[in-house]
RNA sequence: GCGGAUGUGGUGGAAUGGUAGACACGCUAGCCUUAGGAGCUAGUGGGGCAACCCGUGAAGGUUCGAGUCCUUUCAUCCGCACCA
């Protein structure tokens, strides 16, 4: 008998389908087509990983399918090939990237190809092939054209061991998440990408696509929406401004470091000497942050051409021409030298600190204002007096590492600048602190500290409050003085839903403590319902003018007789609970109050109830730390939260204290307090996102280089799109260096270039982009990979877009999978690809860990080699396994024991095919009626399993897929069943259940399948087959099982034919002996028949 | 803390609301032998001699019937995290 050689036909059968470009899509196809797409590899040192085979043979697996169903598939593969690794190995090896890279593509292509995965190899892209980047520069204009790259100063997150400027998503818990180095700040000059301005739409639109729900949900999570207000706070003064004043980003900076007076010049305006302005500057298109209020001390108009070369805030001009056009720049073309300018002289009489609060609806419980360290206005602001603490403080915090920082849980820290604001709801003064718990890159850097409902907040205010009573002594508690910062609760808590017929009344809940045996009082009123009963503190009404310890100790004692109760303490704010009263039978809502008790003795009288109240509870003690699982009821909860810890109420709730917004509740309440502050001039509506814009600049050799030119003259100048690429240099040396700037900028003979603009001299820009940039958009270029003209020809994107689906993992979520969103958004506003998303569907495959249950790693040694398994066992057998291994999308763990299951299993297959093939060939008989049951019998197996697997791939549940071919041929290989099949008269079953065999176990193991293929005689691949249709007159039994329940519980199997009526099936049913047995002397109450499948019968005894 | 997911034999894992544990690994016993990374047969959730009983993290609920649906809760994993 042939013997199962992988090692044998595997490379005979690849060799084949390369030669005959199995694989190739094509473009003008009028066939509907299906584009699945898998990560392209980074083409490291090390090789492909099993993570990758487990990817790449599921889709393959998907493509396979779908082009024997007919479809025009396109399954590409390439390789990312820019990077550090592949730069420090370089280093290290001494040899050039390029060749590097060169060398570990030819590696995995070949281990690609050994795994007999169907890509279309004639369109392979190669990130770092010039023909490749050139588009990728060119996107990188496209953005830069409509000002989406952006060049800035900004201090970075920066990797001292990769000497590089790092992404946001490449930090985690401060650490540079490839190499584990904690990461500095570093103030460079940086090239950025605005997908800030597309935050709003990559998370909206993942309502267009199906993404995982974990995939979605992180990516949301990642861009963090939130929906708040902007609010001004004027420091130490309040005046009437009539106007803003628009700044440049210079002057802004020039007054927030100190400078009381300056000049603006602007068109004119309606501002006379003595009037207040505000000092607003533009921070994004449709964003405007003020930053001071001036007094006007002076205005003149005068044309542009008299406007003196020098200015405050500037460079002096060189000439009229350069002040013409700096002129243009900030306020239009329109603006000539005839133009009238009218200029404000004035004078910064107090600065103001935007805040941003997701609360607006706790205004009147904000007491104090906090900026994070690096905010600007801290040096305004702070006064004389502090100024040396905000100093020792500020150097304190920067001292301090990023990781330092990052860490929860740490002691809050801060120090009072000296300045105070004004709370525009209550009028209280607000002192403005320093502190780090703050960050200076959300939001506006500063924050309305709102201790009451803010843990932060409060914790923060405790630890200073603390720190102030201990320095300045217990007498200074009376008169509080300026950083002394006041608790003040202004939302009452609600529990329970209202039902708007609810009756009103105030209430107290008694919380009694027997400290001798540290428990507490509970009622019990039986099982809790969704609004009342369960387990309570002791609760009743408040008497018109009733005071609230008296009206507690009168209800403890008539509820539970104890007379002997000290109080304690109560809330300082009331709970809104609504509930149902079973005493009273109607919805009630009472305005609780807790007060807490300790019990002095245990004398008790006779209780004194309501003829309602009388048997519906009972009266327990609790121990101290079981009461907080033992209450049920969510106001009683509150309650006793409020009582017993000493911490913030953060829910939403009835404002209290807000003067005229008293009442409003939740969403109301922002937005009535939101509005008001947008009337009084003084905040707006405002959307905040955790997204921050993408650092694009990377201060290293093996990248793209960015195709700008700095003139001298020009400023930054795009590199003419008919220029590129901008081709990396050939250089001797590739180490990054410690200055933050690229290795490019030593190669005097690359850098140094003429203007484009005006050919004078001129130096390129030396950052390159970061790895991230290449596979941006590299799915396009899989449509149309050989294109010179243009990144991709639009009908072909047409054809192929958007990617039907796209795998990969889930450490890409928030980087890549984010980033190519963008990009391809981008395109999509500049009308060059057809769709807003460039996905459809993404899918993510779970990690394979090591055979020890942990993540693969070198220095674990736990990492398997797919060329071993390949080797060992063939490709075949690792295709399967993989798929076999668990639910793709879950993590698992890696077993050789399994492994070798599958290898078993595909030489049972082989071993069957060979004896199938090897067996007597057709007589002339007819089948006999015995022969046409198994043979029914036969091809059901078949078609069901045919059935199965089709579903399973559309599904993408592999594992189960191949557990149903396992079954399959453990059916076929039974010692009866196979002593039949081989018989002569079993002929034509046993072909045609072996082709279908082999058709559908053609995509999961390609090379043995077309092999047994070719040994049925046939000549064409097996992969261009047809897939067979199951048939579902096939399937149907002719006898199913019926399974017999008596009150649920199975008591009998019975045989049955499908088409048995319910009436029948009841009969059959009642008639075993076994059931029998339990139908005797009871009473059949209902009898359950599903056809087919079951008869239950309700009995009652 | 927020978001997402997952809890089923000794193990990986199956189960459109209808016989829980398919398939595979491992294990036990036996057979066979052209000693192979074999193959074949039988068994393998727990308890019980048996009839039967119990069993899908826990507790409630809906239902004739729940691993599956609902509520509460616990545990584990992943992501984010002083994001105001």
């Amino acid at each position: 008998m042939k013997r199962y050689n992988p090692s044998e036909i595997e490379p005979k059968w690849q060799q084949r389908w390369d030669e005959t470009k199995l694989y190739a899509a094509r473009d003008d196809d009028p066939r509907d087509k299906f584009y699945y797409l898998v990560e392209f590899p980074y083409p490291s040192g090390d090789g492909l990983h099993v993570g990758h085979v487990r990817s790449y043979t599921a889709l393959d697996i998907m493509a396979r399918y779908k082009r024997m169903q007919g479809y025009n598939v396109l399954y590409p593969i390439g390789y990312d090939e820019f990077g550090l690794p592949t730069e420090n190995y370089a280093i290290k090896h001494k040899i050039a990237p390029q060749a590097a890279t060169a060398r570990n593509v030819a590696t995995f292509e070949r281990q690609l190809r050994a795994l007999g995965l169907g890509f279309d190899w004639d369109r392979q892209v190669h990130t770092s092939d010039p023909k490749y980047y050139r588009w990728t520069q060119w996107i990188f204009l496209q953005l830069y054209k409509r000002g989406l790259a952006y060049q800035a100063e900004l201090p970075i997150n920066w990797c001292p061991f990769e000497k590089t400027g790092l992404a946001n998503e490449e930090v985690v818990n401060g650490v540079h998440e490839r190499c584990g180095t904690p990461v500095e700040k570093k103030l460079l000059k940086q090239w950025v990408l605005r997908i800030t301005r597309y935050a709003d739409r990559l998370a909206e639109d993942l309502k267009t696509v199906d993404y995982l729900d974990r995939i979605s949900s992180q990516q949301i999570n990642w861009i963090g929406r939130s929906e708040g207000a902007e609010i001004e706070f004027t420091v130490g003064g309040e005046h009437e401004t009539k106007d803003s004043l628009k700044f440049t980003p210079e002057l802004t900076r020039l007054i927030q470091a100190g400078t009381k007076t300056s000049t603006i010049r602007l068109e004119p305006k309606q501002l006379v000497e003595g009037d207040y302005a505000k000092l607003i500057t533009r921070i994004s298109k449709d964003e405007v942050q003020a930053f001071a209020v001036a007094k006007i001390t002076r205005v003149e108009t005068a044309k542009l051409k008299d406007v003196p070369l020098e200015q405050e805030g500037h460079e002096p001009y060189a000439s009229q021409d350069e002040k013409l056009k700096d002129f243009q720049k900030f306020y239009g073309t329109t603006v000539t030298d005839e133009t009238e300018f009218t200029t404000y002289h004035f004078e910064v009489v107090a600065p103001i600190v935007t805040v941003y609060t997701t609360r607006p609806d706790t205004l009147a419980g904000a007491t104090f204002l906090v900026l994070a360290p690096e905010h600007a206005a801290v040096r305004t602001i702070t006064t004389a007096d502090q100024r040396a603490e905000v100093e020792a403080y500020l150097k304190k915090t920067q001292s301090e590492s990023e990781v330092a920082r990052q860490e929860t849980d740490r002691p809050k820290t801060g120090v009072w600048t000296g300045a105070i604001a004004k709370n525009p709801i209550t009028g209280r003064d607000m002192p403005i602190w320093v502190a780090d718990y703050v960050l200076a890159s959300y939001g506006t850097g500063a924050i309305m500290a709102v201790p009451a409902h803010d843990e932060r907040d409060f914790a923060f205010a405790k630890a200073m409050n603390q720190q102030f009573l201990e320095a300045e002594g217990p007498e200074y508690l009376a008169s509080r003085p300026a950083p002394y910062i006041t608790i003040a609760p202004v939302i009452e808590p609600i529990a329970g839903t209202p039902h708007g017929d609810d009756h009103e009344k105030e209430a107290i809940v008694a919380v009694v403590h027997n400290p001798k045996t540290n428990e507490t009082l509970l009622l019990d009123w039986g099982p809790r319902h969704s609004n009342w009963g369960g387990m309570l503190f002791i609760g009743g009404g408040v008497e018109p003018g009733e005071d609230l310890v008296k009206a507690a100790e009168r209800e403890i004692a008539e509820e539970t007789g104890y007379t002997r109760v000290k109080f304690v303490r109560q809330t300082e704010v009331p709970v809104n609970n609504y509930y149902y009263s079973n005493v009273k039978h109607r919805h009630d809502k009472a305005r609780m109050y807790g007060l807490l008790f300790e019990l002095v003795d245990e004398t008790q009288v006779a209780t004194n109830m309501d003829e309602g109240e009388k048997n519906k509870f009972t009266v327990t003690w609790v121990p101290d730390d079981e009461v907080f699982s033992t209450v049920n009821d969510g106001g009683h909860e509150i309650i006793y939260r409020m009582l017993m810890r000493e911490e913030a109420f953060p829910g939403e709730g009835v404002l209290i204290h807000s003067g005229q917004f008293d009442g409003l509740v939740g969403i109301e309440a922002k937005r009535a307090i939101t509005k008001w502050l947008f009337d009084q001039g003084i905040g707006r509506g405002a959307t905040k996102y955790k997204l921050r814009d993408w650092i694009f600049s990377r201060q290293h050799y093996w990248g793209e280089p960015i195709p700008i030119v700095h003139c001298a003259v020009c400023g930054a100048v795009p590199v003419p799109e008919d220029r590129l690429p901008v081709e990396l240099p050939a250089v001797k040396s590739y180490e990054p260096t410690d200055t933050g700037e690229s290795p490019l900028a030593a190669i005097a003979d690359w850098v140094n270039i003429t203007c484009p603009q005006c050919d004078g001299p001129a130096k390129r820009e030396t950052d390159t982009m970061p790895n991230w940039a290449g596979s941006s958009w590299y799915w396009l270029r899989y449509t149309d990979p050989h294109n010179d003209m243009v990144f991709a020809d639009s009908a072909k994107l047409a054809y192929w877009t958007p990617v039907d689906l796209y795998n990969g993992g889930m450490e890409h979520t928030t980087l890549h999978l984010l980033y190519s969103r963008f990009w391809h958004k981008f395109l999509y506003d500049e009308g060059l690809v057809p769709t807003p998303e460039p996905y459809a569907r993404r899918r993510s495959h779970g990690m394979i860990l090591g055979p020890d249950n942990v993540k693969m790693s070198k220095s674990r040694g736990n990492v398997i080699n797919p060329d071993k398994v390949v080797d060992e066992y063939g490709a075949d057998t690792l295709r399967l396994y993989e798929m076999f291994m668990g639910p793709f999308d879950e993590q698992t763990a890696w077993s050789d024991e399994r492994l070798n299951g599958v290898s078993r299993f595909l030489y049972r297959v082989w071993t069957l095919a060979q004896d199938l093939l090897a067996a007597p060939g057709a007589t002339t008989a007819a089948p006999s009626g015995d022969q046409g049951a198994f043979e029914a019998e036969i091809d059901r197996a078949v078609h069901k399993t045919l059935k199965k697997v089709h579903h399973d791939i559309e599904g993408m549940q592999f594992n189960t897929a191949v557990s149903a071919f396992m079954e399959l041929i453990n059916t076929l290989t039974k010692a009866e069943t196979k002593a039949r099949l081989l018989l002569p008269e079993s002929a034509g079953l046993r072909q045609r259940s072996l082709r279908t065999l082999v058709l559908m176990l053609a995509p999961f193991a390609p090379h043995v399948a077309e092999e047994l293929w070719h040994d049925l005689g046939e000549s064409d691949s097996v992969h261009v087959a047809g897939w067979p249709q199951y048939d579902p007159e096939l399937i149907k039994d002719d006898i199913v099982t019926i399974v017999v329940q008596v009150n649920g519980k199975v008591r009998a199997n019975i045989l049955a034919t499908p088409e048995t009526t319910e009436a029948e099936l009841t009969e059959l049913a009642r008639a075993d002996a076994n059931v029998v047995k339990y139908l005797e002397g009871a009473t059949i109450v209902k009898t359950i028949v599903v056809p087919r499948k079951l008869v239950n019968f309700v009995v009652k005894p």
